[in-house]
RNA sequence: GGGGAGAUACCGAAGCGGUCAAACGGGGCAGACUGUAAAUCUGUUGGCUUUCGCCUUCGGAGGUUCGAAUCCUCCUCUCCCCA
């Protein structure tokens, strides 16, 4: 094992805090492999890379020689949470928890080093529970001191519910830690009450209280809201390589240094060169970020991909050739005359023909690069061609 | 248990009998400028047809009216205050 310093030092790496760094010294010092408990809900489908920041930090752990222990919080998930703004989440069956776990795991092992991983599963122990248990264990902690916790005090004051179901979640991860005998809890700056309610149970359960690490929440491609599915701004670890190049060439600039400090493994110092680099126009902040996608996929593909997935990005978008792969469509026999609104809708390409005509209207429709400005024009005379819609959409018709 | 407020399109939020497919802001999409960056400007943002028009939408179900998102009744849900 590599000595305390070099640990802390690997560890401390884009956290946002560690309760408490000299506990997690001492614990280190033990000399013995540390348990660190990060808790997943087995609800969530692709993994993106917004999941992966805290994913990686497990994997650090494990790289030091420590105990990853992954909690799939299968009890949550089958009783549902309906905290949800709109609609109520779908109570997930036994058979459901398995499979999203499986898939998790599937997904997870990119990151993970599934080998030597504990896996859990909350419901073994809370189904185990009866009232009389539940009951005491809500006896630990106090409402004032769960309606600290800043999601729920912004909710309570602007007037969002909230369901008392909600109110125990915090214990019920809390109650893993002690279950699990954690020594360190990862988590999101979203879970830091969750994980520090952990360290109150485990104390009140005779256990050395866990330390927190809480990592930043990444912000997704429109730099704003955090990166999530439901808001459509994410990369997921399984997209296409080229897929991945443009979603993460079109971060911003200053968002970048952040994927950099959580999504690779490009030491600090090197970073900051690059960041002087660009300040002193030496080198172009495109450069940099081509050098991020590239890094970034090549951790879920290899290299040589990324690598590729470059050249077909500036293939396209800095010369604006076409791209490869084109979906195609056949006109059917005996057509006369385009009628974009029922090929581009057909196809999927716009949602609707109201859509098609704003975009022809605007300018954004092109076959073969020239521009469309009727909803239906004669058919052109060669026998492939391509209508370009926007910046990335294509679709290659072929007679 | 009592009293009050409220539910509007992706989100926030106006509208309070016709001129409402519904102001405004955000987001999205598109165009210009670019490096698929940021910032900025412009257009657009229910569906079908684009000329008129038609259809569906303002928590749900009924009702009053020539006519309702707007009025009435019931229901469902939420918030606040009191107990």
């Amino acid at each position: 094992m590599k000595s305390i310093d070099k640990q802390i030092n690997i560890i401390n790496r884009g956290v946002v805090q560690i309760c408490e760094e000299n506990e997690l010294r001492e614990k280190i010092k033990k000399n013995k492999p540390l348990r660190v408990k990060l808790g997943v809900d087995p609800t969530a489908g692709e993994l993106h890379l917004g999941f992966t920041v805290v994913l990686r930090k497990l994997r650090q752990f494990q790289d030091l020689g420590h105990q990853a222990v992954l909690i799939i919080g299968s009890y949550t998930a089958q009783v549902g949470d309906p905290s949800g703004r709109d609609k109520t989440r779908p109570q997930l069956s036994v058979d459901d928890v398995i499979a999203n776990a499986k898939f998790y795991l599937e997904q997870a092992g990119k990151v993970l080093n599934l080998d030597t991983l504990e896996v859990c599963y909350n419901g073994d122990w809370f189904k185990k529970m009866n009232f009389l248990d539940v009951i005491t264990m809500l006896s630990k902690s106090t409402v004032a001191r769960t309606l600290e916790r800043e999601d729920f005090s912004n909710r309570y004051s602007s007037g969002t519910p909230i369901y008392l179901h909600e109110f125990v979640y915090p214990l019920m991860q809390g109650y893993d830690s002690v279950m699990v005998k954690a020594d360190v809890e990862l988590g999101g700056t979203d879970q830091t009450f969750n994980l520090m309610v952990g360290r109150d149970l485990q104390r009140d359960a005779g256990q050395e209280p866990q330390v927190c690490i809480t990592m930043p929440l990444l912000e997704g491609l429109d730099g704003v809201r955090k990166m999530s599915k439901s808001y459509g701004n994410y990369v997921g670890i399984s997209d296409e390589p080229k897929d991945m190049f443009g979603k993460l060439m079109s971060i911003s600039d200053e968002l970048m240094w952040k994927y950099y400090e959580l999504l690779t493994e490009i030491p600090l110092s090197e970073i900051s060169k690059m960041k002087d680099g660009i300040t002193n126009e030496k080198i172009h902040p495109m450069d940099v970020k081509k050098n991020l996608a590239i890094n970034i996929i090549s951790q879920y593909y290899d290299e040589k991909i990324a690598i590729n997935a470059r050249a077909a990005f500036e293939k396209v978008f800095s010369k604006g050739n076409l791209p490869d792969d084109i979906p195609e469509f056949n006109l059917h026999t005996g057509e006369t005359e385009l009628n974009f609104i029922k090929i581009l809708t057909e196809t999927k390409m716009a949602p609707s023909g109201g859509e098609v005509r704003r975009l022809i209207k605007q300018g954004a429709v092109s076959i073969d690069g020239e521009k469309i400005s009727d909803l239906t024009i004669p058919l052109p005379g060669k026998n492939e061609f391509v209508i370009k819609i926007g910046k990335r959409r294509y679709l290659k018709i072929i007679k």
